[in-house]
DNA sequence: CTGTGAATGCAACCCAGTTGCACCACCAAC
DNA sequence: GTTGGTGGTGCAACTGGGTTGCATTCACAG
């Protein structure tokens, strides 16, 4: 039993192939994939599925099992928090659309994040999303 | 001459009907619209082309007149900061998808906004996004 | 006037993500 | 074993915010 099948039965979904395959394509990574990303290496050993690859990642987001992230371009990305970190924030190069997951747990009603806003909060806070946007490091090699 | 026509000069764009009124959508609001939004306030006074809207709003973006941000359902919505206000954040309902601006700025680079995260970053740093998920007072009152 | 570039309008397009529905495997009840 | 329900997958069609191409109009300098 691989611990991608612990943590799919701890959810209460089953341990399939599909699923499987999707938690294996992101586990390990340091940064936060598109959807097409993960079908591309998906693919490269044996066809699967768009919609499944879709639907299962929405379920996974729903369980926390993924983070789903908005990045500047509107697509989504995808990425495993580490093993008992909470939410963490993303680099995200607007020239490459590379997005990295930044180490480091940010957690949502911390005072420090909003240290110019004394006003309360216009409603119940359930997250946060902090994304880092500028060019990386592979950009401003290739051409400043 | 109106402020908002002199924006539109500094940032050496012609002062025109369509531009105007876009701006006039846009001042004043304290939430971020999506651009379907702003179309629909624009044609309560007359016709006005889509078209124009996405690239005039993009212009804006670009120039920094508005600053255009990306929701958690992966559409863009746009809002003028407050005079000599550089980034705010915003808090965003996950029921309604409403986008409430809040008050007080953040500045890219400021440390405190990466607490527990020693390491450089992976890039040149140029603008900082967050984002508060949560649910509005509004939706709270109506159900919880 | 007249030429030039900027601004606008309309239609067609793009494409990440979604929906509908058929199909299949699995299991439990009859 | 047959039936019926449930959960997962596959394929095709659809959605809709946003974009592109291109023709037309406008502003204004020469
Ligand atoms: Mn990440
Ligand atoms: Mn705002
Ligand atoms: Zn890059
Ligand atoms: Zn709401």
């Amino acid at each position: 039993m691989t611990s991608n099948a612990c943590l799919l039965r701890e959810n209460g979904m089953e341990p399939t192939d599909a699923r499987l395959r999707i938690l294996e394509a992101l586990s390990g990574q340091h940064i936060a994939l598109r959807a097409q990303d993960i079908l591309k290496a998906l693919r490269a050993n044996g066809p699967f599925d768009k919609v499944t690859l879709y639907r299962t990642l929405e379920a996974f987001a729903e369980r926390s099992i993924v983070q789903r992230h908005c990045a500047g371009d509107r697509t989504y990305r995808y990425c495993m928090p580490a093993p008992d970190e909470g939410m963490h924030s993303h680099f995200y190069c607007t020239r490459c659309g590379n997005m990295a997951c930044l180490t480091g747990q940010h957690e949502p009603g911390m005072g420090i994040l909003r240290p110019m806003d004394a006003a309360p909060l216009p409603g119940r806070l359930q997250a946060v999303e902090i994304r880092l946007d500028g060019i990386c490091d592979a950009c401003l090699s290739r051409q400043g």
